[in-house]
DNA sequence: CGAATGTCAGATAAACTGATATGT
DNA sequence: CACATATCAGTTTATCTGACATTC
């Protein structure tokens, strides 16, 4: 049993603690959105659809780390409440490039608003270095996680 | 529109960055612990009681950031499997003291050794000093962003 | 009583897999 | 054809809120 040898507390552990910051991020971003009428993976979306406009489903999807499928959903809610649109005819193959509406701008900078206390809250103890640095650090847990599961995948 | 002036590009965000580390580390531990049977609150929940023996329903539930009703989903869970047990009558009050069964231990064990090469990944480009400065930087994370939640219900 | 606890029931959020169709 | 894309349908995971009972 060499497993008593490498345990160590769960408040030691990387883990542990990303799940909650994750959490507590996530319940202070949902609550605040929700006048709105806007959940967490709504406004994911339109933020990403502002920075990068005229993607496809696919692409999106790649870009916040969802299949199509799931990444479907969340733009078909935004398009039925005219947040976003989307072509009715492929523009090229089956892609159809997303762009935000007027109300979906005006909705995102109200969202930017709301959430701007929360970022400058939860950032309030770290300097500029200090982000920064941590930014480094999520990067290269999440880069070697992905290998990881390339890994796994290629292991099948 | 002030929003243009500290608007930063979605690489840059330090919530989109936790985001992506906690879907890649939850991914990869979910497909490791898959064979096992167990969900990944499970398997937490398996760890938290297997460190803090003999806590109620509610003292695991805040241990592990979640309601009550959620831990109890989990810990039925676990029951019915006979790897966690409960007394059937209260000890004192209504606390029903958990801890793990012999399979229970057995098969923490096994998720250990499953996920033991995940963690070991997740950490591998990161020095001891690294990983300690990211659990600084994380708790600072969920520290502020509690007191913001608890800024949140008063102000209701 | 008031506060903490336990738990049933139903709702919600957010993702997934599988299957199918279409365009290059 | 192989491949990327889109999307429908159903399912799963993980959580929540509300209501109610129990015990100190």
């Amino acid at each position: 049993m060499r497993q008593g040898a490498r345990l160590q507390p769960l408040n030691r552990s990387v883990g542990y603690a990303l799940k909650q910051a994750t959490t507590a991020l996530h319940n202070a971003m949902a609550t605040s959105l929700r006048p709105l009428g806007l959940t967490v993976p709504q406004y994911s979306c339109l933020e990403l659809v502002s920075q990068k406009p005229e993607q496809s489903n696919a692409q999106l999807a790649r870009g916040m780390f969802v299949t199509p499928q799931s990444m479907n959903d969340v733009l078909r809610g935004l398009q039925s409440r005219e947040l976003v649109e989307r072509p009715d005819e492929p523009a090229v193959g089956r892609a159809r490039p997303t762009k935000l509406t007027a109300a979906g701008q005006a909705q995102l900078a109200r969202a930017r608003d709301a959430l701007a206390p929360i970022e400058q809250r939860m950032l309030a103890k770290l300097g500029v270095a200090d982000q920064e640095q941590l930014l480094v650090y999520l990067r290269s847990i999440t880069d070697s996680l992905e290998h990881c599961a390339e890994d796994a995948d290629s292991a099948v």
